[in-house]
DNA sequence: TGTTATT
């Protein structure tokens, strides 16, 4: 088990580029918005929160103009951080101030200004190896510091021995090119006083997931399904505002009660639905509620880490080419298409909870 | 030897 020393010690507040005119926007020099006052990153946010609850929290420190939290384009799974872009730069400000540092479940979440949105400050986060077990953050930051202006740091420490740090860390730079000049200088270097020398290369970016990492991430999707919520009831992340949010379930579509454990044999036992058994060449599997963009690549990308996908079709309307909200998919292997069903159905994927089945002599009538 | 900071 790991668990992080701290994340709130690196503040970041970015100088407003724009101009102020009386009584007016902030106007930048190139007449495009300058949102540099009003739109924040918040980062650190509990996996579970959704968009609503997000919006909810922030929208009650003022109007916002627009915000959004960031998932994967896959799987729709949270990346734990977001955007906020109020409408009164006061209203930032105040955010910043009041829900800095707040405490949501087992996270601290960090909000700040957002940078500039560049292709030069992607890509700039390091992982670090082989660090003395005696450095402290701040060691490493003072370490780094030199090449550029660090965004994050954190080290990784031991929890079952209480905060022994693990000579693992990360590193993330405002720009790409410092990160670069980082690993340069000191991938191979001993510190100062240390015996070994340190690793620094780029962390892996966690958007070009492995077909493997996609399944780990499916399979424990499932399993948090299949035992509820990881933490007690109180523990989770509540609103006053939002009485009665379900988590990250918005509907329940169909027969399906959420979070129900439903499995292959209880899909198949219901009254009246019979199996098609397989189909020429392999077992046929319905998709339910795709959205209306869906597309091929969405059906090849989420059951092609469960075996062999020998097709997969996005049925559309004739006239708007838009997705009917189902699909199909045909594996080759019973125990490969279980599994994917057995992960996938209830699965959300967007905004949306994804209903899998074999498909069923009955499925299209009722 | 591994968290989630750029819409």
């Amino acid at each position: 088990m790991v668990t992080i020393i701290s994340t709130m010690e690196t503040q970041v507040s970015n100088g407003p580029s724009g101009t102020s005119l009386p009584n007016g926007p902030v106007i930048s020099t190139n007449g495009a918005a300058d949102d540099s006052k009003t739109n924040l990153i918040v980062n650190y946010l509990p996996q579970n929160m959704t968009q609503e609850e997000f919006k909810s929290l922030f929208g009650s420190i003022g109007e916002i103009e627009s915000c959004k939290l960031v998932r994967d384009k896959i799987t729709g799974q949270s990346l734990g951080y977001g955007f906020v872009n109020y409408v009164d730069p006061n209203d930032a400000d105040k955010a910043i101030n009041t829900l800095n540092g707040l405490k949501l479940q087992t996270k601290t979440i960090k909000v700040s200004y957002a940078r500039p949105s560049s292709a030069s400050i992607r890509d700039a986060n390091l992982y670090v190896s082989g660090l003395p077990k005696t450095m402290s953050q701040k060691d490493m930051e003072q370490l780094f510091s030199q090449y550029g202006r660090i965004i994050t740091s954190r080290i990784l420490v031991d929890q079952v021995t209480a905060g022994i740090s693990r000579g693992v860390g990360f590193i993330r730079f405002d720009k790409r090119n410092e990160a670069e000049e980082a690993i340069k200088g000191l991938n191979g270097q001993k510190p100062l006083g240390a015996a070994e020398p340190i690793t620094v290369k780029f962390a892996n970016n966690p958007s070009q997931k492995t077909g493997q990492a996609l399944l780990t991430q499916l399979y424990q999707t499932a399993a948090r399904r299949f035992t509820g919520p990881l933490h007690h009831q109180t523990q989770r992340f509540r609103l006053d505002n939002l009485l009665n949010a379900s988590y990250g379930v918005k509907s329940s579509p169909s027969f399906l009660p959420r979070f129900s454990p439903i499995t292959i044999d209880s899909m198949t036992s219901l009254a009246g639905v019979n199996l098609t058994g397989p189909t020429g060449a392999g077992w046929c599997i319905f998709v339910y509620n795709l959205s209306p963009e869906a597309d091929e690549s969405v059906l090849w990308q989420l059951f092609g880490p469960f075996g062999a996908v020998t097709n997969v079709k996005v049925i559309r309307d004739f006239t708007t080419n838009k997705c009917k909200g189902f699909g199909f998919v045909t594996m080759t292997n019973y125990d490969e298409a279980a599994m994917a069903i057995a992960s996938l159905n209830g699965y959300r994927l967007g905004d949306r909870v994804l209903q899998v089945s074999f498909k069923t002599s009955k499925q299209h009538k009722a």
